[in-house]
DNA sequence: TTGTACGCGTTATCAT
DNA sequence: ATGATAACGCGTACAA
């Protein structure tokens, strides 16, 4: 039963002040270089560390990041973004000695409920902002709550917080032109919902590289994000008297409760219909086919965003947006030439 | 610019030491009703909150729990427990105003760092040991960082701490049953490492299962619960001179590859292969054919464990094991008679 | 370099 | 029984 050593039981042992021992232990100068050195072996021999408590209660910060994560119930089991995204913040957070606090909520209402809970305790010095919403409230709400904050991607309102952005447009341009390339010229887009930036930017994106091309883009669905919408959009959509050849899916979700939906009606895939999805989830790989999809540096997302945040805290200067690599293409076997063309 | 309230404002302006504003806020006695009202709405007026930091560092306590998910980087994305997992401990922290730290790490080394991290830190009253592996270590190891917490499942060694149980055994039986009931003979069971209770409880089930029907359990293959794995096993499987008629896999994932690889090789999922996964994820139900599989309560599971542990901190008497509704089978598309009886 | 006040609740000790 | 006082936890900041 040994009990942990405090600055005092350092400074005592050392036969020098507490506020001496603070200062050497942090580097700051004004310590005679023989006495830093002496105090250091000495806290080093007590094995002492300091407490994360009291330096929360005395320096007002609470060395912990906070991720709010708001998805429908139904869709927070396969959604495959946060599991990998919490990994790369972990990467920045772990060597910091800093800590992730994570709340997952159902609805708007418990979200904001949570910032205003993380805040009210103290519990983190900033979070990070994911799907990004127009005119999110968030926004507003975290500088009034004076949180610390980064954006995943840049928002369509005034922000005083920095963006970490992964571009998502050359990556839905690629699978355009992919399909089009194979000779595809009916292809329809299943769209996130517009109320969220990232699904309104994939559809925009889209919608561009289709004009590009000279094609008609007016095979664009809205829905949610989820498997459920997706199989049903896609559904409604098999069911025009001119089906689209190809659906560009705005999720790897979307996408295969869509390929389960062709299948079901006995299409084949991509011989009948090509599927393209965005996500790159190692799961799509092992689908037959496999899914065509577009990848997204998510691990380096978090880990930049969270490194980004951490230096946003401690007041650094050098806090500007970051542009990540964009989202690729990645080729596997749901695409092929329409049927019409072999 | 509001300045937060501290409990010396209030004692101020109710005209009581803070000493007794402390006392009268947390119900103790030895207030009089009189005065207790007072303070009470003083503090109220005020709005005086509690400060988190100051509440930790005099009572040694952090009023959050730790959970600490360690998984290979290429299954983090497409496991489906976490997500679920933690929306349910979410619905027992929050109304207790208690945060959950969340730490992800790809390797029992950066587990272990993990653990004592949250320990040295104090950033934890306690956590949620999940993945129970044989003989773990980490039992010993949170008993030595003196964490309090509670074990999924029933460890196999000596363990101070409560448990949370969920039976994998009812589900498997029924899903062998089933199987069995359709006529299925040579059935197989591509299983969890049996390094991991829960993979070798479901294989123990799956072979008693077998036994209790009188028929050959010869065929059960461990792999690593990765889609990888489950779809380098199967195609093993399938390559036997005898191949099975049936695959029973201990986890969605690994069923969603193995159906991926059967209709790879021109197989018919039911009919020229059934097929059965453990987990209930809602993408099964989108795949075609849609995934049969085992259900979990695993958001009750969440919230559960976090009433439990959170009874423990508090050196509540009432600790003791829970045992959770039991695994159930949910029938779907992915299994049929065998194709030799149809 | 040192001494000490400070941040903010909690709790043990004392006085009435 | 009711309330006040002061020590405590542990670093940090600032005057001396």
């Amino acid at each position: 039963m040994t009990i942990r050593p405090t600055i005092a039981d350092v400074a005592r042992e050392a036969g020098v002040s507490k506020g001496l021992v603070s200062f050497a232990l942090n580097d700051r100068p004004g310590v005679a270089a023989e006495t830093r050195d002496r105090i250091l072996s000495v806290a080093n021999a007590l094995g002492w560390r300091p407490s994360v408590r009291a330096r929360s209660l005395s320096t007002d910060r609470s060395f912990a990041l906070g991720l709010v994560i708001a998805r429908d119930p139904e869709i927070i089991s396969s959604d495959p973004f946060f599991p990998a995204f919490i990994a790369g913040i972990e990467g920045a957070l772990a060597p910091a000695g800093q800590a992730l606090v994570v709340s997952m909520v159902s609805n708007e209402e418990a979200e904001v409920a949570s910032y205003r809970q993380l805040a009210a305790h103290d519990r983190v010095d900033g979070v990070i902002l994911t799907d990004l919403r127009r005119n999110d409230p968030r926004i507003a709400l975290l500088e009034g709550l004076r949180l610390k904050a980064v954006t995943l991607g840049h928002p369509d309102v005034e922000s005083s917080f920095p963006a970490v952005a992964v571009d998502d447009g050359p990556g839905i341009h690629s699978a355009v032109e992919h399909l089009a390339a194979l000779g595809h010229r009916r292809i329809a887009h299943v769209a996130g919902p517009s109320s969220m930036l990232h699904g309104g930017r994939r559809s925009q994106s889209f919608i561009d590289a289709l004009r590009a091309l000279g094609l008609a883009s007016d095979l664009v669905v809205e829905t949610d994000f989820s498997a459920a919408g997706g199989a049903k959009t896609t559904a409604a959509l098999l069911d025009l008297d001119e089906p689209p050849t190809a659906i560009v899916f705005a999720n790897d979700l979307m996408a295969i409760a869509g390929l389960g939906v062709a299948q079901r009606r006995g299409l084949r895939v991509p011989d009948d219909l090509s599927i393209t999805g965005f996500d790159g989830s190692d799961i799509g790989a092992y689908l037959y086919p496999s899914l065509t999809t577009v990848t997204t540096p998510v691990l380096e997302w978090g880990r930049a965003s969270a490194e980004l945040l951490l230096r946003s805290v401690i007041g650094d200067d050098d806090v500007h947006d970051i542009e990540l690599p964009a989202a690729q293409l990645l080729v596997r076997m749901s695409t092929a030439p329409p049927r019409t063309i072999r």
